[in-house]
RNA sequence: GGGCGCGUAGCUCAGUUGGUUAGAGCAUCUGUCUUACAAACAGAGGGUCAGAGGUUCGAGUCCUCUCGCGCCCACCA
């Protein structure tokens, strides 16, 4: 082994070196011809946001250890790679990169900018993914915005049209006021807000019966700029206050036209005065009872989130300007009685942070309302890791309240291949052939099937980008597949992801793979947590705690990050921690230097070539014992890895290289790699042998981990006598029960805690590790002697003992003085 | 209010179907230049396993309740 081999590993300048490596070698391209199983993922499209942030560190990597795993178990694993860019986060991100407005400028020359950004944005947003070394197939990837994804997007649109699973309609939807689109109920998130709740006295008429006392009607709200479109007020039917008044009406102040007092059981006595108006829109419940009780349409706000002409002398405000003023006209009428400060939680558009609003508009729907069942049940056919997240889905699909809502009223998205008969309004697909259309800028072919029309208008919205990305198994596959081929490989094997996409991505795919192909997308999911900052936080600009996964792999490189992430279970939320990070980087100086001292020790080639002479069976006790402990690892690595339980098996081999052959076999066996004499020469080769063999079998368990050293390791001391031209292509260790010999783990056992007493022996007393010791006695039984007499040439090397003195009685337990 | 997860050493976490004396890393302290590694190595101290009941020969592990933390959902008149 050459000299100039340097004691300390450095990531930073070995690991660019394997990317290009591979990526020439093409280690990491699928072939679907080639053999082995086929195991298929259904990776996350990223979204195109400016840059890779270590959440997506954590669990990219997570999916990376199964997908290289189960590649060297001899599966051909299908690890595709795309990047979801359309939709309102491109739209977004371009107006934030550009400084533009989308609604401020022309739709095409909009979207013409979208796609510029995107061609010079999309190679360096990528490059941060193939840095953390994963082992996707980057030579074909997919955008959910090019042509074939739009095609497939659309293709699959008007199969759901055809199967009647979509539909069209004039009904409330969550509206997103700043965004200015219709948003689906997963975009919702929840905020805390300080308000007043105002008690607002509605007049009653004066022919009240007899006995009445009063003559108005005090209703309590946090949002009076509504008062324009109450179209009723609700009791609560066992409420005596009002009993009297059900079936009545009252006067709206300010805008004084009549509504009718109604009775119904949604109403909480309790709250407020008990009396609510109802809007349309102020919330779900609203909804509810406009649907119930036919109420009519009184809409307050348009889609920019301004007072209509039906708020009268408010129109134009902005719904926070309008309730100020709304308030001083009643203080001046008397009829704001009174205000009271409350916190309450309201619904926020995730993406803008901006209160939505319940607007009525035409918008395409997904159903799933009636499918709740169905799709629970699919939920239950995917096996789940960990099996907990499986509530999760369970327990969203429980809550549901709308239907899915697919269109936006935005700009950069896939259209929807539609158009309507001016005649009769009738939808009009598009031809499968003409696929992927704008509707914007073609004509559909032949006249309206329903009423014979041949004048048509086309629809202006765009598909949410979830849309497209729920059909991620398809997209992915076609990437290697012809079209026709793409159905049979669904189920897919895997799909990974973290876990707050579990209403939208996983929900979405599971009911578009139900409609489509009436199965489930994959046969098993694995869900990873999130990234906090130390303090266990979320990370948040606001916090100023965002760490840059970019400046630590500059630092600490791919493989101490990677190390990092398989550091908790799957499931469970990592604080980010530059301190285990350093760990990550100090393991693999460990395992690089631990590598170095042993090569310099061996002759590959002459191994090679006594590799029969030495064989197993004459290999020294303490070498079979280190072998069992191998073997033992061998499979709990690979049990936990069939489970996607990386982080099992992480700690496994991490625990097996530091403790029992760093800390300990080395140790002991040191001694005989030096010894060069003719008579140390069986032991000198036994040990060699072992030590070739174990870091072998231990490069393989820890290429998933750290794809980098491994490689660098492997081609710096193995390839010679190996010969794939990658570890990543060496195989998965197979186990040889041969070899897993548990008299000898038990005898590797006494051999460590005499190892350890001795260490304390001397370190107690200041000494040095070589210092020699006069005498050891051992008490223990006859079994027990026996065991370690077979050893005891390693221990003397090991301690530097003269003479082993054994005290062997019946039932005795093991104890070591020492002298 | 409902669901899920978590609570083990100063900190971050392991702890298989219940079974010897509850483990590791980091941090702390002490020692050692030892022919891989001083950014290393060796050793030490440090725990009522959140709390209370229960099941059991035996509970960190199973059951019930309580408390605390986190996430999701609901409530938003």
């Amino acid at each position: 082994m050459s000299k100039e081999i340097s004691k300390r590993y450095n990531p930073t300048e070995t690991e660019p070196k394997w990317l290009k490596f591979w990526e020439k070698e093409g280690i990491y391209k699928y072939n679907p011809r080639a053999k082995g199983e086929v195991f298929s993922i259904d990776t996350p499209p990223p979204t195109v946001s400016g840059k890779m942030h270590i959440g997506h560190v954590y669990s990219y990597t997570h999916e990376d250890f199964i997908a290289r795993y189960q590649k060297m178990a001899g599966r051909n694993v299908l690890f595709p790679f795309g990047t979801d860019d359309n939709g309102l986060p491109t739209e977004r991100l371009v107006e934030k990169l550009k400084k533009v407005r989308a609604s401020k400028m022309k739709r095409q020359d909009f979207i013409d900018l979208c796609n510029e950004t995107l061609k010079e944005i999309t190679p360096d947003f990528v490059a941060d993914w193939k840095k953390i070394g994963m082992s996707c197939d980057f030579s074909r990837v997919y955008s959910t915005i090019d042509d074939d994804c739009r095609r497939t997007s659309q293709k699959f649109f008007i199969d759901l049209y055809k199967k009647q699973k979509v539909y069209r309609q004039d009904a409330p939807v969550v509206w997103c006021p700043h965004c200015q689109t219709a948003i689906a109920q997963a975009e919702l998130e929840d905020k805390e807000a300080e308000t007043y709740f105002n008690d607002i006295v509605f007049e009653l008429p004066t022919n009240l019966p007899a006995g009445s006392k009063k003559n108005n009607l005090v209703i309590a709200t946090t949002r009076p700029e509504l008062l324009s479109s109450c179209v009723a007020i609700f009791v609560h039917p066992s409420d005596k206050r009002y009993r009297n008044l059900v079936g009545k009406k009252a006067q709206v102040p300010i805008f004084g036209n009549r509504v009718e007092i109604i009775s119904d059981k949604k109403v909480d006595m309790k709250k407020g005065s008990g009396a609510v108006m109802c809007c349309t829109f102020g919330d779900k419940t609203d909804v509810e009872w406009f649907k119930e009780y036919k109420l009519t349409l009184a809409m307050s706000l348009d889609k920019a989130g301004r007072m209509t002409e039906k708020a009268k002398k408010y129109a134009g405000l902005s719904a926070k300007d309008a309730r100020h003023e709304i308030i001083e006209d009643l203080k001046k009428k008397k009829l704001l009685i009174g205000q009271k400060k409350i916190t309450h939680t309201l619904n926020v558009h995730e993406r803008c942070k901006t209160e939505v609003e319940i607007l009525n508009s035409e918008q395409w729907y997904v159903r799933v309302l009636d499918q709740k069942k169905k799709l629970i049940q699919l939920g239950e056919e995917i096996k789940w890791h960990p099996e907990f997240m499986q509530t999760r889905l369970g327990n969203w699909i429980k809550g549901l309240n709308w239907d899915w809502c697919i269109s936006r009223q935005r700009f950069f998205g896939i259209p929807f291949p539609v158009w309507y008969c001016v005649k009769c309004g009738e939808a009009k697909m598009a031809d499968e052939k003409d696929l992927p259309v704008d509707p914007l800028s073609a004509n559909p072919k032949g006249k309206c099937e329903k009423c014979g029309g041949s004048k048509f208008i086309p629809e202006h919205d765009v598909m949410d980008t979830w849309a497209t990305s729920s059909l991620s198994p398809v997209l992915a596959l076609h990437l290697f597949y012809k079209e026709k081929d793409v159905e049979k490989m669904i189920p897919m094997n895997l799909r990974p992801q973290a876990h707050d996409i579990i209403s939208t991505w996983l929900f979405y795919t599971v009911v578009r793979s139900n409609y489509h192909f009436e199965k489930i997308p994959w046969t098993e999911v694995m869900i990873s947590g999130h990234v906090l900052d130390s303090a266990g936080r979320k990370m948040s600009k606001s916090l100023g705690n965002v760490v840059a996964p970019q400046e630590i792999l500059e630092k600490y490189g791919a493989d101490a990050l990677r190390f990092w992430a398989a550091g908790r279970s799957l499931g469970q939320n990592i604080n980010f921690s530059e301190e285990e990070i350093q760990a990550g980087k100090k393991f693999l100086t460990k395992l690089w230097n631990a590598t170095r001292f042993v090569m310099m020790n061996i002759n590959p080639r002459d191994l090679r070539a006594n590799e029969k002479r030495i064989g197993t069976n004459s290999l020294y006790p303490t070498d079979k014992w280190i072998l069992a402990e191998l073997e033992v690892l061998v499979a709990t690595a690979t049990k936990s890895f069939e489970n996607y339980d990386y982080s099992s098996s992480k700690l496994a081999i991490e625990k097996f290289f530091w403790l029992k052959l760093a800390d300990n076999y080395i140790e002991i066996v040191k001694n005989r790699l030096y010894d060069e004499s003719p008579k140390g020469k069986k032991g000198r080769e036994s040990a060699q042998f072992t030590l070739y063999s174990v870091l072998f079998t231990l490069l393989r368990l820890l290429a998933p981990f750290i794809p980098f050293a491994s490689e660098e390791i492997y081609q710096t001391f193995f390839k010679s006598a190996k010969c794939a031209k990658s570890i990543h292509l060496c195989g998965w260790p197979e186990t040889d029960k041969k070899l897993a010999d548990k008299e000898k783990i038990k005898t590797g056992k006494i051999i460590v805690e005499i190892v350890a007493a001795m260490r304390k022996h001397k370190a107690e007393r200041g000494l040095s590790m070589k210092a020699e010791l006069e005498k050891v006695e051992i008490f223990c039984d006859a079994m027990t002697k026996k065991a370690i007499q077979e050893i005891e040439s390693d221990l003397k090397a090991v301690g530097n003992i003269r003479k082993i003195n054994f005290i062997a009685k019946k039932n005795s337990k093991l104890r070591i003085a020492i002298q």
